[in-house]
DNA sequence: CCAAAAGTGTTACAAGTACACCCATGA
DNA sequence: TCATGGGTGTACTTGTAACACTTTTGG
């Protein structure tokens, strides 16, 4: 079955973040085609006929990025008729977020992208079609996925000090926390155990580690203290 | 434009919310035609080329209900490629709650269903395809705008006692709350302005009525006290 | 011995929770 | 006068916020 009239395309974007040199990054593709050629725009494609929406998302975000193992989560459906010059294209965005290390890989260009790259959210370019808007609403995201579940933890090694953690705090709410607050908040919570490890060879007192007992993206409020 | 591969079918289905009786209930269809006839289904149809999916999604709860003025918000978008036995079909389920006075009409059937009805969320049928899944995240959003944004205030009529309030939220959440709490934390939230008027013709002491005063779906943190 | 980051506790204030009795009305 | 729901305050506990100094290491 399949109803008489014309129907819409299907696609997805991916909004990608990254932390990288102490601030948030998404990751952009400039767009080799027109409409809005040139213009700087947030990566997706097509829905394929027998992939679910978040295989099509993963499978984009692979192509961009080389990245496999991301956390991925839908976040809305764009699909006002005139969103798209070329025709009526209904968009499902995903918000991804991958850590350093795995994004290291030099971003390769696809077929309608000429160039990809990274972005501090703080230094935006302009973007196409209704970019904007969707990057705004994945950052709002972002955010509340870092007051109120375990998403940060995904950012961090194996083991990791209580620094590193509130430094990505910092860097997602652009903003400082008190050090001590920080701290009895986190361990308040049962979300990490010590492990019997220091971290060597630095040039200040060596940082105890830390490791992650829940899993990620639970429910928990650990909301930035100092709210 | 238009990409040179099958393209999925788009879909809307509306988790439509009222509450009656003192208990809420979810509006479901019998299905009149295969698959998974004579089951009860989530309402929803096809989106048309030139209009959005919002205006999909209207037009849809009108034609079921024949109410128009109705709190809408989008939920999520299912599109596993197996959902639907017919062939691919994306759906971009929407969530509608609708106060007891404008849903007391007649309920229409339409082309696909033979049969309309109020189910209470604590009896409900047998689901067709993967609408139990559906109604279990709708009621999920349901409550958690409940107690992080003024939602409740939409279904009740512009001057209201404390008390029916209350029993809004008691109903929502399954759950009784501290009278004294309840009413403290409303107050403290600065959303109503006492009338200068009482609800008259009740076999008991008269209840004081308020009025509303911010916008419908603002975020505050309302939430339950008693938690 | 200096620079750099790690680590740690206390006090004040705000918010949440538990709890029981009197009041105003219609019948 | 009784039944019914309306209305109110206080004490306790918990959570949040502000705040400054000592420790350990490498260079």
């Amino acid at each position: 079955m399949k109803e008489e009239f014309p129907t819409p395309s299907v696609a997805v974007d991916i909004i990608t973040f990254s932390i990288k040199e102490n601030s948030l990054k998404v990751l952009l593709i400039k767009r080799g085609v027109e409409p809005f050629k040139d213009k700087w725009a947030i990566p997706g494609g097509f829905v394929r006929i027998k992939e679910s929406l978040e295989e099509a998302a993963k499978r984009e975000l692979e192509e961009e990025t080389g990245v496999k193992e991301v956390y991925l989560e839908q976040l809305y459906t764009f699909g006002e008729p005139s969103r798209d010059p070329r025709g009526r294209v209904i968009t499902v965005s995903y918000f991804a977020l991958i850590n350093d290390e795995k994004s290291e890989q030099e971003l390769k260009a696809t077929a309608d992208a000429s160039e990809a790259k990274w972005f501090s959210v703080k230094e935006l370019p302009e973007l196409a079609f209704d970019h904007a808007r969707i990057l705004k609403y994945a950052m709002k995201r972002l955010r509340w996925k870092f007051e109120y579940t375990t998403l940060a933890f995904s950012l961090l090694p194996k083991k990791f000090t209580l620094t590193q953690l509130q430094k990505l705090y910092e860097i997602v709410f652009d903003r400082k926390f008190d050090k001590r607050n920080f701290r009895k908040k986190i361990r308040s919570l049962d979300l990490i155990t010590p492990t019997k490890e220091i971290q060597k060879d630095v040039s200040n007192r060596p940082p105890k580690l830390y490791s992650f007992k829940k899993r990620i993206g639970e429910i928990v409020e650990i909301l930035p203290p100092n709210k």
